[in-house]
DNA sequence: GATTTTGTTGTTAGCGCTAACTACGCATAA
DNA sequence: TTATGCGTAGTTAGCGCTAACAACAAAATC
């Protein structure tokens, strides 16, 4: 006890015992277990991660902006990537609250993800969502604001003279997918260009589908004058495609996305792009977690929506003009 | 006991008693507590993974490839950004090590990182050093072949006709950086061009330190024809350097580094780089951890030493020459 | 029928830690 | 002197789990 006492800074232990434990510390090379001293506290100083891919240049800053508010609060990661897949989502949740993370931060793989976060988590258990949230969740969640972002970056392809832009997003199981639909949609609206269902293109939102959706973009006829991909991973298939049919962009079809990649920005000032904090939203979303363990946060979930910054850079502006198609 | 027991699927339960645990699991929401089991068993199934930052594009994919590995033999894995950090490496050793992970993985900030090291982990704890050796050491690591790997990256320039390659590279406190100037002198010896040391320009190893050395690169006169940048960050100050000198790669200057970056590649197939197999990388040391702990691996540390792969693009390849200088 | 075996269930203890409490010596106050 | 308080050191118990062992009934064997 009286080690304890020392080990933990406690008052109330003499000079002279403090000297002596401190000196057997430094003999044994002990180590205070954190393991003991959660068992009886309940309190692992530990949170989960799940994204559904590290790699991913969005959520790799997400992972970093988590990581370093956890440690600023004393909090280690146990780091998940649920590759987007349900059952290994699942699982990996069962097992860090079998691992006694104290709260959990997620990126959910789909609406469908639901299931598993919520009938796990009933109960109370801190969570926050992010990136994406989920349909009839009551919790707290840190997003971007697609809808708005997914409007300005088509308002913008529209401002240069496209009419004729195909998008391409997933299989309408995701909130960032539909809300960068939506906005899709408002832009047209707004320009009083109809809505034409055979120009939405519904794949895996990653690199494959993104080179397999644009293939079939490139059937069309006539093709659209610019393609607007849900994000960074699907951007890179649609271009591996158009090359392929030997396309430039921007002269022979605009192309933009959302998210921004840092290198890729200064090494190939390339892509107009709507970019996501997602360092913030990774540092935010492990802040309110935080708040929810302590207990200072209320029943009350906590909805925190992040804006996007509009990049224009080369990929959709023609000196020309668009194409007439 | 007998809960145990069917929790952990032992056998020696009746039926009868095994239908109503289950059923009493269910009915609770019984979750096994893996710390108190942990505190008995002395294992945690959880391993400590430092890098020094998950965003940059070679880490990502170690951390993805330890991860999958660690989730395959059944750990988790509790990740750290070291930000390269001296202090912060050190702290999160003794905090990794208080939480009882079975074993570490480490991408060490440098040279001096040994010391934290070997006096935290004296005593057979298990562990496997990524991406970097440290000298005096003797345990596993997995590294990538750096003399090799540079050598011909520089005689790639030099069969260009570059005679006059800038080098910019870390404080030499680094076993990469030590490796890929070694390659590069090598280079330069067996096609007999003298070696001069104010080609070499020593940094730190991020953008901004690629950006401060290469102001400095554009200092000499006459200019060299071409640059070897260290790693994939400098590279990109490099190219904001030239940019803002309104030099054009490969027109004016020839650039190359080591490290390739998946997207970019795709997007802007641009750089001529040394691509290093970091997924590998990561589960490769992973597996080296877990036959560490499990005890099958026999006191002789084990060194792996990966090849590298020359990925030549469009940053060297001059059509009228390498400029006279 | 007596003994051994087998299968099932329960008990005890301890992993390393700390909250809560007890024990005790010493100084101060009544 | 006795009562009271304070500072320090130590004891007990329990966090949830499981190894090791004990207990017991039913079945198999002699």
């Amino acid at each position: 006890m009286t080690a304890s006492r020392v080990v933990n800074g406690r008052h109330g232990v003499g000079a002279e015992t403090q000297r002596r434990v401190e000196e057997a510390i430094a003999a044994l090379d002990y180590v205070p277990n954190r393991i003991a001293r959660g068992l009886n506290s309940q309190k692992t100083q530990t949170i989960g991660l799940i994204v559904p891919d590290v790699v991913n240049p969005f959520f790799g800053p997400v992972v970093r902006g988590a990581e370093t508010a956890a440690r600023k609060a004393g909090y280690r990661v146990l780091l998940c990537n649920s590759e987007g897949d349900l059952r290994l989502e699942r699982e990996y949740i069962e097992d860090l609250i079998s691992h006694r993370v104290e709260g959990l931060l997620v990126a959910p793989a789909s609406d469908h993800s639901r299931h598993s976060i919520f009938s796990l988590l009933r109960g109370g258990f801190p969570l926050v969502l992010l990136d994406r949230t989920l349909p009839d969740s009551d919790c707290d969640y840190v997003v971007c604001d697609g809808a708005s972002g997914a409007r300005r970056l088509v308002e913008h392809l529209i401002s240069l003279g496209h009419r004729n832009i195909a998008h391409l997003t997933d299989a309408d199981d995701t909130s960032t997918g539909q809300e960068r639909l939506k906005g899709y949609q408002e832009a047209l609206a707004s320009a009083g260009i109809p809505y034409r269902d055979d120009l939405i293109f519904r794949t895996t939102v990653d690199q494959i589908g993104g080179y397999r959706a644009t293939q079939q973009v490139l059937a069309l006829d006539p093709l659209p004058t610019a393609i607007f991909t849900v994000n960074n991973m699907t951007v890179v298939g649609a271009m591996q495609a158009l090359r392929e049919r030997d396309l430039e962009v921007p002269q022979d079809m605009g192309l933009v996305c959302f998210d921004d990649v840092e290198h890729l920005a200064v090494l190939s000032p390339f892509l107009t792009v709507m970019s996501q904090p997602a360092e913030t939203l990774g540092s935010l979303g492990a802040q309110l977690l935080f708040e929810r363990i302590a207990g200072k946060a209320g029943p009350r979930s906590r909805r925190i929506v992040l804006q996007t910054d509009l990049i224009v850079r080369l990929s959709c502006c023609i000196k020309g003009g668009v194409p007439a198609r």
